[in-house]
RNA sequence: GGAGGGGUGCCGGAGUGGUUAAUCGGAGCAGACUGUAAAUCUGCCGCUCGGAAGGGCUACGCAGGUUCGAACCCUGCCCUCUCCA
């Protein structure tokens, strides 16, 4: 099987837009011109199986190098899942659950599948390869590289000088990923430029190992919706591919304006001309950022959805949020209006506040309306069907529970 | 094995016997404003009773102790870091 032929600038596209780094461009662009069909390696940890549009630039890229004919290898990491990718501050997790394994790796291949090209995916779980070894073949492994070149790892130095603890498992991390490389003969690895000491553990585990290198294509990482750290679930700054056409919209809306190009660039497939004229109107002030990010949360929503949810979207979002109106469709929530009416009772127990105190503070602060007109007080009249908005965006309709008997 | 640090609310991080539900920053929430769920400003930000004023309860690694009173002092334990071996 051969790849499709294409030029030089097809190339420079592919590995421009989008792309941080690449080790070794060279030997890349000749691999992609050899026809050869490259594996393309890409893993993920099933004890997150929530994929952000942080993760949709490196998937995006994935798709390109499929379309022109390669093919991608998805790992699924059941055994680095219960170390914990050390960038963050995270200690070795519990054993998850082979069910529950299982239906995480689902729920991400489905979002993952959003963007990549199902057919040209193959699948393999690391326990193919890890649920053979034994404590001779750690040793062998492990004997290979040493605490030195480990600690080399930002993330561990930082750490370690900042005198938190690193167990050892943690430096097992980047070595297991390494020998996926080898266990699938990578040809290509993909991942974020926090990644980089991974992906280039991987390059020398399979030298050690008599295989060819692979080349490493690097990512740059998505700002988070706060406009200043990584897009990372636990920051809570994070747009999910499997989120509503509303939410994903709305929270576009929220990004700084700063980094609306920023999005264009690495999510979309909107033409480098037009990211230019952009570009040029933002420059002279001549367009209200605002309707660019409508037309950024248009695209993000056509894709991970479709064209016609991005137009609900859009609308639900100048409907609620610009002019302060009530949604199409609230959920319905059932409730006994009857017995002694207590507001704060009522919020609390369909999820409109996080506590009775909480109910409370919103009241006061004069959050809470009903079919429009403020609440002041904790006490009265509902009439079934009524419904009751919570800050700017959270509605609930209503149903005497009593009524449907 | 020895010596010395450290464990505080969602996170970072003050506080070393009472006025501390705990300074401050970040996050979050709300209101105002706006060009948007941007920015900015203001307020809130443990639970619970109360319309409010105010009250009760729980909380500073864990378990005890001293004291009228402890995040703060003492004892033991657990976790963790550094240095020496």
């Amino acid at each position: 099987m051969e790849t499709n032929k294409f030029s030089n600038q097809d190339i420079n596209r592919l590995l421009k837009r989008g792309v941080c780094e690449v080790i070794v461009k060279e030997e890349l662009v000749t691999a992609l011109k050899s026809g050869k069909v490259l594996r393309l390696k890409e893993g993920f940890d099933p004890s997150f199986p929530d994929i952000h549009l942080g993760h949709m630039v490196g998937l995006k890229k994935l798709r390109e190098f499929q379309d022109i004919g390669h093919q991608v290898v998805l790992i699924v990491g059941d055994w680095t899942a219960q170390i914990g990718d050390p960038s963050g501050a995270s200690v070795t997790r519990p054993m998850l659950s082979a069910e529950h394994v299982k239906t995480n790796a689902k729920t991400y291949m489905e979002q993952f599948f959003k963007i990549v090209d199902k057919e040209k995916t193959e699948v393999r779980w690391q326990s193919e390869w890890f649920g053979n070894f034994n404590l001779a073949d750690v040793i062998k492994l492990t004997s290979k590289f040493t605490i030195a070149q480990i600690l080399a790892r930002d993330d561990f130095s930082k750490r370690y000088n900042a005198n938190q603890p690193i167990t050892i498992t943690e430096f097992l991390y980047p070595l297991l990923q390494a020998y996926d490389s080898v266990a699938i003969k990578a040809d290509v690895e993909f991942g974020g430029t926090d990644q980089k000491f991974n992906l280039l553990v991987g390059r020398e585990l399979q030298t050690m190992l008599g295989q060819r290198p692979q080349q490493v294509l690097m990512v740059p990482l998505l700002v988070g919706t706060d406009g200043v750290h990584k897009m990372s679930k636990s920051l809570g700054n994070y747009i999910g591919v499997a989120e509503s056409p509303e939410n994903i919209f709305g929270k576009v809306m929220s990004i700084p304006d700063g980094i609306i190009m920023n999005y264009f660039e690495l999510i979309t497939c909107v033409s480098d001309q037009e990211l230019d004229e952009f570009r040029q109107l933002l420059d002279k002030n001549a367009v209200n950022p605002m309707e660019l990010k409508k037309r950024l949360g248009r695209e993000i929503v056509t894709k991970l959805h479709d064209a016609k949810s991005a137009i609900t979207a859009e609308e639900h979002f100048a409907k609620v949020v610009q002019n302060k109106e009530i949604p199409n469709e609230i959920e319905e929530c059932f409730f006994n209006l009857d017995s002694s009416m207590d507001l704060k009772e009522l919020l609390t127990s369909i999820n409109l506040a996080k506590s009775r105190s909480d109910a409370g503070r919103l009241i006061s602060q004069g959050a809470v309306s009903i079919d429009g007109s403020v609440v002041v007080c904790n006490s009265m009249k509902l009439e079934s069907g009524c419904v009751i908005k919570v800050g700017k965006r959270r509605f609930a309709k209503i149903i005497n529970s009593d009524i449907i008997k």
